[in-house]
DNA sequence: CTAAAATCCTGGTGGC
DNA sequence: TGCCACCAGGATTTTA
């Protein structure tokens, strides 16, 4: 399930090979996976020039000329190849978008939720999204003023894209480890000093992630092993790294969570 | 506001 | 060995 680290490795790996190229088709072989017109998608990509590509929260975002830009969400089990067009089909590709040198980009995902979406108004798409949180602009005091006047568990908090961009079940299970706060607690029993401390984990866990590549599993993969440094994330009933108090694990908003018992209070 | 449940999907898993 | 019910899970929508 690509998340901040794994989006951030893909943009990296795309921009040698995309940026400057221009589209010449579009491929549509899931139209659900279009969230805006698709006649709109094949008519207009063509003969736009990428000009940058960027990731802002899970998004792949696309700068293409005449001020379009192109939007790409993962979701579950989301990827994205450069092939030649000569080059096997893949039978999970749901949209190929091709070049005029005869290469494609090809958006494979076995699930189907991802997204794509033509926009020339941005905020359309990210309008809503919550502060980068490797950004320099969310200082500590930036971050600890985002929970004022919030309540509720920490989990579905962090996991929400409006509150804070980019984390996912997996992330935020390995910073609330680092940070020594159990994914359950109550935000509003959460002490500024503790808020601090979470910030720190954030940063640490992503940069550490993003410095291995993200994670390799799903039907995902780059390459990427910090797979091998989760501390409690699918560790359920395995010793804890720190203390050897079993992993548990619980269904926070639906999502399965793990933490250390005795570690995190 | 918080939050749970349903929704979209399919490969992999566990039970028998 | 084979069949099948079941499940994860990001984000959105619906319902409480």
């Amino acid at each position: 399930m690509p998340e901040l680290p794994e989006v951030e490795t893909i943009v990296r790996a795309l921009r040698k090979p995309l940026v400057g190229r221009s589209f010449s088709k579009v491929t549509v072989l899931w139209p659900n996976s279009i969230k805006t017109c698709v006649k709109t998608l094949k008519s207009e990509l063509p003969g736009k020039k990428i000009q940058s590509i960027e990731r802002r929260g899970k998004y792949l975002r696309f700068n293409l000329s005449d001020n379009h830009t192109l939007f790409l969400h993962l979701k579950m089990s989301g990827d994205l190849l450069v092939a030649s067009k000569n080059d096997a089909s893949d039978p999970y590709a749901r949209t190929i978008f091709s070049f005029k040198d005869g290469n494609e980009l090809r958006f494979r995902d076995t699930r189907k939720f991802g997204s794509v979406h033509l926009v020339k108004n941005v905020n359309k798409v990210i309008g809503n999204l919550g502060p980068e949180p490797l950004d320099k602009s969310l200082t500590a005091q930036s971050f600890i003023e985002l929970f004022q006047n919030r309540r509720g568990t920490l989990k579905p908090l962090l996991l929400d894209q409006t509150f804070i961009a980019g984390l996912g079940n997996i992330y935020v299970d390995e910073s609330c480890f680092l940070s020594k706060i159990r994914p359950t607690k109550k935000v509003e029993r959460i002490k500024p000093k503790e808020l601090m401390t979470l910030y720190k984990a954030i940063q640490k866990v992503l940069t550490k992630a993003i410095k291995h590549n993200g994670s390799s599993f799903d039907s995902v993969y780059r390459g990427g092993n910090f797979q091998n440094h989760f501390a409690v994330y699918g560790r359920t009933n395995e010793p804890c790294i720190k203390c050897k108090s079993l992993i548990k694990r619980v269904i926070l908003g639906g999502r399965s969570t793990h933490f250390c018992p005795n570690c995190q209070k």
